[in-house]
DNA sequence: CTAGGGTTAG
């Protein structure tokens, strides 16, 4: 990629390229044949021929003729579609034997190429040597460090270089370049710098901003920005929309997008996608089955249908998961992530394995995250010997380094199996500091095997890593309650009050013909709670002859709001299940989703309540899924 | 010739 700067080039050079027309018949004969080989050449790049279009290069090079730029341009594009590398270059050092300057936007062309077909360090090479650049070059090279994360320090260096330059940014750079910014306070000054231009009124510039203030999880600046203007263009309220569908605020997307609707918008792919993630969230599955009636119109989408199949794994539904999945014409490594870990998540371990074996035939690369829905298969089977084998292999096979997640898993398979000790042993050898997930993780693995100094230990980490984490402090409490360590029990509450933690209420939504209805714990506003009151003691009354004895153990889960004895029964899993007894069929599956960790005796109620009842109910935890089924629970009572 | 929105874990 040198001798770009043609201005060097000698006068010998130029004159022995220029036509002579005039000088021997035989000159003249060469440049009338020139003549029809450029218009043959200039034909094909409109025909986009590739193949005969690079054959007339050849000879034009041989000649040491050249054709007019919108030809070469033409061209190039031809390259880039069909991701031809070795076209793209064969033309440009063709254009670099020019004896005239190329223009530039000629040779923004061969950037934009470049960067397209992820060529960066060619791209950087011709840019630098390129000896004017106007606002185009250095927007596609922003650009092109905008788009990975590796190289943002890169694109926002050259912006600066850009302005020491000379040359203003337009609309294009800002929309580009904001995706690169580093921080929340960064974000800031280059969005005062785009309101001082005037640029924030650009639809694209907006959506922009919106959507990396939404990445920095700064919603109410995003919505300042969707909110400034009226907005006539999808694009930003699909960028609003995604915004508070990313960051779990479901409400406000379904919000919005009435509010869309009622604007005279319909909705497209991406809506549609951020939607069913708004319905992913709350696990809403009825509304998410309406909202599969549209995304028929789009059924070759990839993405949607992604959205779609894990939908449907979140809201318990394997069912429909596996009928999407199975009809999906085309699936990535994001279907299949998905569905293994829809499948695992849901208690179908070894279908989840088969589906990783079948995912390896089909010759898609599993990634980092397929690797995780893996580990937390053999984690939620047991299959001690082959998490170990994958976790031990990944690297081998599959070119991923263990991280976080992984450890995570194998640390909760070992928990689980009662390996407390290799648990311990492999967070020691973790490379990277455990976090408090890990560290609840092997305190779920003492919990259940009853490893009360190991359980002490590890709640000690958690609440050193995340001091806000109030399950961990009650938790703690009620350790040392259970063995009488009186002095810490009243050192941990004193922790908890000092640094004001408050132990969010328990919180559970069932959704009953497309109503939301909420249970929290101590709140009886709800309409029917009387009736709710009456059919539990009945239930209650029942279940006791099943066995049924409440587990106090997990009273002193609720140090907050009534201590009473009997407050487990109001624990808001428990008011929805029996509500979804009383309206529900006994045909239709009992879904539920909560805010916190189910506790023993609700798990237990549960499990009586299917074996009893001879209901399927399916309860959702932020963390796991439970399915019952006749006395009997996917996770295995471990959790 | 340059720009914006949607999917998997945590």
């Amino acid at each position: 990629m040198k001798g770009i700067s043609s201005k060097t080039k000698s006068i010998s050079t130029v004159l022995k390229k220029a036509p002579f027309p005039s000088l021997s018949p035989d000159i003249n004969a060469n440049a009338s044949s020139s003549c029809s080989l450029v218009g043959e050449f200039t034909k094909y790049c409109y025909e986009r021929d590739l193949p005969r279009a690079m054959r007339a290069l050849d000879s034009m090079q041989a000649l040491g003729v050249s054709a007019d730029p919108v030809s070469y341009c033409q061209l190039i594009k031809c390259c880039l579609d069909r991701r031809s590398i070795d076209c793209g270059k064969r033309i440009h050092s063709h254009i670099l034997s020019f004896s005239y300057l190329p223009q530039t936007f000629l040779l923004n062309t061969l950037l934009n190429m470049y960067v397209k077909l992820n060529l960066l360090g060619d791209a950087r090479d011709l840019f630098d040597q390129m000896p004017q650049k106007n606002v185009v070059s250095w927007t596609t090279m922003i650009s092109a460090y905008s788009s990975s994360n590796l190289t943002h320090s890169k694109a926002l260096h050259l912006l600066l270089l850009m302005l020491r330059d000379g040359v203003r940014p337009n609309m294009f750079t800002f929309s580009s370049v904001l995706r690169a910014c580093h921080s929340l306070s960064n974000l800031r000054q280059l969005h005062s710098a785009i309101i001082k231009v005037g640029f924030d009124s650009d639809v694209f510039v907006r959506s922009a901003l919106i959507d990396i203030y939404s990445k920095w999880g700064d919603l109410q600046n995003a919505l300042a920005v969707f909110s400034e203007m009226p907005t006539q263009d999808l694009v930003v309220w699909n960028s609003i929309i995604a915004a508070f569908a990313q960051n779990s605020d479901g409400d406000g997307a379904f919000n919005l997008f009435k509010k869309m609707k009622q604007s005279g918008f319909f909705a497209d792919q991406a809506t549609l996608t951020s939607i069913l993630r708004a319905c992913t969230g709350l696990a809403l599955l009825e509304l998410g089955r309406q909202i599969h009636v549209h995304v028929l119109k789009y059924d070759r989408d990839l993405i949607l249908n992604n959205a779609l199949l894990d939908m449907y794994c979140k809201c318990g539904s394997l069912e429909d998961a596996n009928s999407v999945f199975n009809r999906m014409s085309e699936k990535d490594v994001i279907s299949w992530s998905s569905m293994i870990a829809g499948l695992a998540q849901n208690g179908y371990s070894r279908q989840a394995l088969k589906l990783f074996e079948s995912m390896k035939v089909s010759g898609i690369k599993p990634n980092y995250i397929t690797i995780v829905g893996v580990l937390f298969a053999c984690s939620h089977a047991g299959l001690v010997k082959d998490g170990w084998y994958y976790f031990r292999s990944m690297k081998e096979l599959f070119g991923i380094d263990p991280g976080r997640e992984h450890y995570g898993c194998m640390v909760d398979l070992l928990g689980r199996a009662g390996k407390l000790d290799e648990a311990v042993g492999l967070i020691s050898e973790m490379g990277c500091e455990a976090d408090a997930v890990t560290w609840r993780t092997l305190l779920a693995g003492c919990k259940v095997h009853r490893n009360v100094d190991l359980a002490i230990h590890a709640a000690k980490e958690v609440l050193r890593l995340d001091a806000q984490d109030a399950g961990t402090y009650v938790l703690l409490s009620n350790i040392y309650a259970n063995t009488r360590r009186w002095n810490d029990v009243v050192e941990t509450r004193r922790m908890m009050k000092d640094r004001g933690i408050r132990k969010e209420p328990g919180c559970s939504w069932i959704e009953i013909e497309k109503q939301i209805h909420a249970f929290i714990l101590g709140d009886s506003s709800h309409p029917q709670m009387n009736d709710i009151n009456m059919q539990l003691k009945h239930l209650i009354e029942r279940l006791s002859g099943a066995g049924y004895v409440a587990d106090t153990n997990f009273v002193l889960q609720d140090l907050e709001g009534e201590q009473r004895e009997d407050s487990l029964q109001y624990h808001s899993e428990k008011l929805a299940l029996v509500f979804g007894l009383m309206k529900l069929s006994r045909e239709q599956t009992i879904r539920i989703r909560k805010n916190l960790r189910i506790c023993g005796d609700c798990h237990l109620f549960a499990k009586l309540v299917t074996k009893v009842e001879r209901r399927i109910v399916v309860i959702r935890d932020p963390i796991r899924y439970h399915h019952f089924s006749d006395g009997v629970c996917s996770c295995g009572d471990y959790w």
